[in-house]
DNA sequence: ACCCATTCTCAGCAAAGGCTCAGGCTATGA
DNA sequence: TCATAGCCTGAGCCTTTGCTGAGAATGGGT
């Protein structure tokens, strides 16, 4: 299975025992346009990175053979030059989280939202210096609205917005969808951690919150697509 | 990561035979922009210099074979001149170090922290001479806070404030990241010892004491940022 | 040996945020 | 125009997070 050999796709490599994390993540990175390839263990990530020369890996620290350190610590020796991304358990995690944030490295607890993956492993390769032209001084717009990922801070019309955690997921996602309806459900998907279980009310709730901060302003930003979705977008007079 | 040739960066040789702390050390070396080699022990040390030649090393004194001063002496007898920062167990070995540690020299007892490494390195360099350009005399500002790397003062609105060493080197590491948020692991990686077992409640402890002392003015420039970390900063007024 | 500064843990409190629910509103199609 | 599914939003509960004071443990300096 040939990879697509687009050039300007970043290389990820994908570490993660359960298979159906490791679909989720593979999944979804992919369809942000990186160039994904994953291994079920320790031995298989070494073998792999070996050729594949990745920019990042996605590595969980609790695998069946190696531990993820020792995998980082081994491709490192190889020579290849790879930021990290550790995925951990919410528990156990305290002791062995030392050292983790070192260099470019950054890590997750499980279970985690997508965007966050994404926005953590963009702001990685940023740092580490692979991205390739790297323009956008971590900083995401749309119309007067500005979303800034290094001090988080959210602006419209160059006024400061206070927003919660959740909210700026959530305004972050439709930002990066900006013009396009996305579902309840796509949202649920991206922006909760993936073993939310409760029903898509809640969307309701934040976007309802959202909007008391972010369409307290003119024109509102933020429209309801009945049937379908929401949509962030400027509209026409 | 990125071992970028850069002309500019600094060559450091760490020599330590615990491949851990050898990587540790490395990986936030190369992060800040120092150009690292590594060695296991004494006689690598001495062939690698040879080539490489350092402009200061990081040498831990109990290797396999010769010890810290023995390398130090041949390598200096080789021509290579070059600064050294000894690292030392933390046992009765200190008194004997710090007589051997002569000129623009230092050392560190084990465990340390990144940061404090990292101060030390560049304090070296620039007592040796080997710094390039060096316009930052030792002091870093943010806003009407002043810290002196030299003299270990820090100072708010012309005010000397009274820190111990744990709140100095946690607000030297926030006026690095002045303006970006940072979490509380970045902190505990960074600024407490690499064996530091604890939780994250010691750094809200820290926070909380820095607060007393340096945000006992106007305006407020620690912040929290719910969920995130914190962040130093001129609040908008 | 003693004192004092410092480091670290812990626990209680306060506040923010996450989530559910239910009643009311609105667009849409019959 | 009415009925209805879909949507909005305020109220309230509960969990999580962060702040801080008190005090035990450590260690350096005199």
């Amino acid at each position: 299975m040939t990879t697509t050999l687009d050039k300007n796709s970043q290389r990820i490599l994908v570490v993660d025992d359960e298979a159906s994390i490791s679909e989720l993540i593979s999944t979804s990175l992919r369809f942000v346009g990186f160039d994904v390839r994953t291994a079920a263990n320790g031995a298989e990530a070494l073998r792999v990175a070996e050729d594949f020369k990745p920019h990042a890996m996605v590595l969980d620290v609790m695998l069946p053979d190696l531990d993820g350190f020792e995998v980082c610590k081994k491709i490192r020796n190889e020579g290849v030059d790879t930021g990290v991304l550790f995925l951990t358990a919410k528990d156990g995690m305290e002791d062995k989280v030392k050292g983790l944030t070192l260099g470019g490295d950054d890590y997750m607890t499980k279970p985690f939202s997508l965007e966050e993956l994404v926005a953590r492993l963009r702001a990685l390769l940023r740092r580490t210096g692979v991205d390739q032209i790297d323009v956008d001084d971590e900083k995401m717009r749309f119309a007067d609205l500005e979303l800034d990922e290094a001090t988080h801070e959210v602006r419209r019309a160059g006024e400061l917005l206070d927003l919660s955690p959740t909210e700026f997921a959530l305004l972050r996602y439709l930002i990066i969808n900006a013009d396009r309806v996305v579902s309840k459900a796509q949202i649920l998907d991206h922006v909760w951690q993936y073993d939310f279980r409760g029903d898509m009310g809640i969307v309701e709730t934040y976007i309802s919150y959202l909007r008391k901060k972010v369409d307290s302003f003119e024109p509102p930003l933020i429209h309801t697509v009945r049937g379908v979705g929401y949509r962030l977008r400027i509209p026409p007079k």
